[in-house]
DNA sequence: CGTCCCTTTTACCAGACGGTCAAATATAAC
DNA sequence: GTTATATTTGACCGTCTGGTAAAAGGGACG
């Protein structure tokens, strides 16, 4: 393994099967409920064989938080501060949707670390994550100063983005158990979540009488 | 055990015990994380008598998820339809964030369940749960056909109620680290969020050249 | 004091789990 | 085909885990 050539076609299949086996089985059940049969049967591979390519468990999960972070914070990362304000970020809103309905296990994978209290990741909430938000919240806050966008704090905004998209992945039994089959949950919802932040964010003239019964 | 008149002292005092201990750990190590060990040294008991009065692992687990969903619903129960809309939702609102504020081992419990697919909750979910949220969303559907409250789908209304307000406790580590020790989260959330909603749920005057530029 | 029942502990078990090791097998290079 | 290396396997180990059995305390009541 110890190669000048970088790796085989063997070594990037191989790793390829692990990750995918352990994301399924580390979304459903966490990283202490899962066990090295399990990812390596759904990997099918033999235990020993997966513990070839990944040393341990842990590294086989720390392996797919690597790359999570990365990829979740992405639609924040396209937040650009020369667009139109609403548009920009609604359109980063529908983004993080696609992200939680196209990828709900990476979604349960993240929600269940820092569920735990994040004790692979706090490093990076700390680090990355933190300074990728305060930079994009100084724009939104940009934007609302300057009257494009009602004010309110960027933080909490942010915040509620997460919420709100994550939501449908993470409790996605609940949310189907109360919408029942029929419905569609994820067209439902970017309807509602656009119109939700369109309202939250548009400037309205000021009306006196606005909340008088 | 079997007794007349009903549990003892000491019974009381240690399901109590071991309750209480139980909601520290699975809370935050997940079921399958959880040690019978662990409980134990929480409890201070020693395991063979933790398994005195709880038969199994899982019946600790349930007897906790039991008088869970109830609590966790009471602020929705607690909608009045005689009310005045804005403020009754509102109220609401504010008493879901004072139960994810008090009772965030909670919280983080029944997030677990349910990402975990809710193996013990399915029924519930869609029995007790989606009955009472259905007859609610009625409620809040006749307060907007009657032009009291913003038209939104009251269902995904009430999952923007759960999504907003648990993530401040499921998530907690995530929110603190990204706005950092100083700032009171608890104090911030609510004010967002009371701002928030009323943004989304107060009619406005239609007016032609709201949206345009 | 003795008896009854509730409670607690000590010792233990069978299976699961993460991980190791040496041998066997496949693959590529010459 | 031979050799060197990369890959795979079966057997195994120490530990942890949920749970059991039986016997030892302990208090209320006659």
């Amino acid at each position: 393994m110890a190669n000048d050539e970088g790796p085989t076609r063997i070594q990037v299949k191989n790793r390829g099967l692990i990750l995918e086996a352990g994301l399924d089985v580390f979304s459903t059940d966490g990283f202490r409920g899962a066990t090295l049969d399990g990812i390596a049967k759904a990997a099918g591979l033999s235990k020993p064989n997966v513990l070839y390519y990944f040393g341990s468990k842990e590294a086989i999960y720390r392996a797919l938080l690597d790359t999570l972070l990365d990829t979740w914070l992405d639609p924040l990362r396209a937040l650009d501060p020369e667009g139109e304000p609403l548009e920009e970020f609604l359109g980063y809103v529908r983004r993080k949707l696609v992200l939680a309905r196209d990828f709900p296990r990476e979604s349960r994978l993240f929600a269940g670390e820092i569920l735990r209290g994040a004790p692979l990741m706090a490093d990076a909430l700390a680090g990355d994550l933190r300074q990728l938000v305060d930079a994009r919240c100084e724009v939104i806050r940009a934007w609302m100063t300057s009257g494009r966008l009602a004010p309110s704090d960027p933080h909490h905004l942010v915040f509620s983005v997460w919420a709100l998209t994550q939501h449908y992945a993470d409790f996605e039994v609940q949310v189907a158990a109360v919408l029942g089959p029929e419905r569609d949950r994820w067209a439902e919802a970017e309807a509602h979540l656009v119109e939700h932040f369109r309202r939250v964010l548009v400037m309205r003239r000021v009306s006196h009488n606005d909340r008088s019964p």
